[in-house]
Order: structure tokens, then sequence, then C-alpha cells
DNA sequence: CTCGTTATTGAAAATTATTTTCATTATGAC
DNA sequence: GTCATAATGAAAATAATTTTCAATAACGAG
């Protein structure tokens, strides 16, 4: 349903709004569009330095803001201290993480969600817009081996 | 389903595991016993003082990564770099967000997510042990004003 | 196309949550 | 009580993200 911009269309959008068309902001635009996944910041900047060599990772992260202010990408949460981001439609698959592995697998079927969605409107009066559910567990290469590897954060 | 184990018993785990029991670690378990929802570190700590007027920050850092590493207690991600620290059964309520206000709200109904996760492992081969829903929304108040807060990054 | 205004940029410094280091302290076995 | 050592606190270190500010580039006017 919810059908992602194209990188172009995400761009005159954003120049309809005031904003000026520069390199950067296409790259970083290009870079999201391409990425078939979530990126971290760093990894932005990477492949956004292939299209306009001089940006720098500052502009990266106020580019990455401005997307997210206006809603067409999605920031997502991890243990440490990296944030990730991806295209708004690719935020809505479901997250399974290996805790043992920290591999992550993307799931589709935003569909059972429905029934909840409607049900906690109803209670809470909230009008949900988005949502990110994030399932925890082990992989099953890991199953075996159920080590719980000292976070990252040691 | 999940009964949250007391303060008393959570420590008397530890016991067993070897961990020395200290003033520290029993006011950090009660802080968040006593807690009815999310802290973070910060809240963990001025509140741990009262009970221990000599504890640090670090040890409280210290302390939440060794709950969270023996799963008394379960990390929630915030969109600013602030972490939140809850309860194993708290953590499995659902989170709804109001992205006006930035208020959260916990949700139960865990129940709902069951048939999912069945499928989830069935399909993946993951054993799942823990999820995390975050649904983002407006709450009553906001939504005739659905002004984007220049999110808290600025 | 050229010029001027001004939004945008990049580099370096600043900020902030979290972690590490290490000398000191306090827990628990005897 | 005494002792070995796990645990602590303070300060320094780290790393992601923001801010500052002078330099640059986008784009509307001429």
């Amino acid at each position: 349903m919810t059908k992602t911009k194209s990188s172009r269309q995400i761009l005159s959008d954003l120049k309809s709004a005031g904003y000026r068309l520069t390199q950067s902001r296409a790259a970083v635009v290009r870079v999201i569009d391409e990425a078939n996944g979530w990126l971290r910041p760093e990894q932005v900047h990477a492949q956004a330095k292939k299209h306009c060599p001089s940006i720098g990772l500052v502009t990266v992260y106020r580019t990455l803001a401005l997307l997210v202010e206006h809603g067409y990408i999605r920031r997502i949460h991890f243990d440490d201290k990296c944030h990730g981001y991806a295209r708004v439609e690719l935020s809505h698959g479901h997250h399974l993480v290996c805790r043992g592995c920290s591999q992550t697998v993307e799931i589709a079927g935003t569909e059972d969600l429905k029934p909840l969605m409607k049900q906690v409107q109803k209670e809470t009066g909230f009008v949900i817009e988005d949502h990110l559910l994030e399932l925890v567990g082990l992989c099953r290469e890991c199953q075996p081996n159920p080590t719980r590897p000292r976070s990252r954060h040691g």
C-alpha cells in the first residue's frame, strides 16, 4: 500500500518545499533509495561519496535528519549506539535479530498486526501511523551454542 | 504468564550465580523493581542514591548491564541517545509513542503476537525469545495539531 | 550567462551517553 | 577478625552525533 517514493520524486518534493537541490542531498537520497535494507550513517556516507566525493559525514547526518523529518525514511534503533536508517516502506518489514550472531532478517507480514493496531487505536484514542517490530531470538546455527555474547558494550 | 521476579529473588539468584550482594546492586534492583515503567540510567541513579548514597552512575550502568545480561530487565531504545530500562514483564508490553508530544504508553496484549511468532519460528528456524513492538502515532490531544516537532536532535 | 543573496556545506570543536582504567573499598569464605 | 578479590567510584577515554562558523554553491533576478 505505502508505495516508496523514487529518488527523483523525493528530491522534487524537497525542492517544492523550498529546499535547495544540492549534490550532497541527491547523493544521500540516491543511496537510501538504492539500498535494500537499512544503513548506518557511516555506510550512507561511504556510499554517497561515490556520487559526491566531497560530501562530509556531517552533511549525511543533516540530510538523514531532514529525510526523517519529512517522513521519507525512518530511524531504526540498535543495541549499541549506532542507529540505522531505511526507506519508510522497508522499515515496515519486521525485524528478526539473532542474539547469538547478530544477523538480522527482514520478515514480511504486516497484515498480522492489523487487528492489534485496530484494537489499540480504539482503546487508546491514538491514531497509529507507523510501527516497528523487533523479534529477538536465536537462529538455527546459534541454537546449539547459545552463548550470550558480552553485548557490544564491552 | 511471564511473572516478574521480586527484588529479593533477583538478588538471591545473582548470589547463587556467584555475584557479591552489594548495597549498590541491591539499590539498583530495588529501584527497577519499584518503578512501574521504564527509567533512564540517570533516573535509576537518582533513585538508587536514596537507598545507597555513595552509588555512582558508573555502577548503575554496570549493574543495569548485568541485569540485562541475565535477562531480568530489558533495554528500550529512544530517538535520542538515551536508553531506558524496564523489568522484563513491562518491556513485553507494547510501546505506543506519540509523534507529537513524545509521551510513551505501555500497552499489554502480547497474546496477539503469539500466532505471528509461531509462524516466524516455523519459517525461519529461529527460536524467538523476546520481542519489542513500537507503535508510532498521534495521541488524542496531538491529533488536531499534528505539528511535527523538530525531533530532539536539534 | 553573470551576479548577489543566502541556504548549505565541510572541518574542527563541542557535546553527551556510555565505557575503561585503576587505585581503593567492602563482601563473603575461613 | 582476617584475607583474597570482586566490586566500586572518580576521572579519563571513547564514539556517535551536534554545533559553530567561515567558505561555497544553488538559483532567482537582471
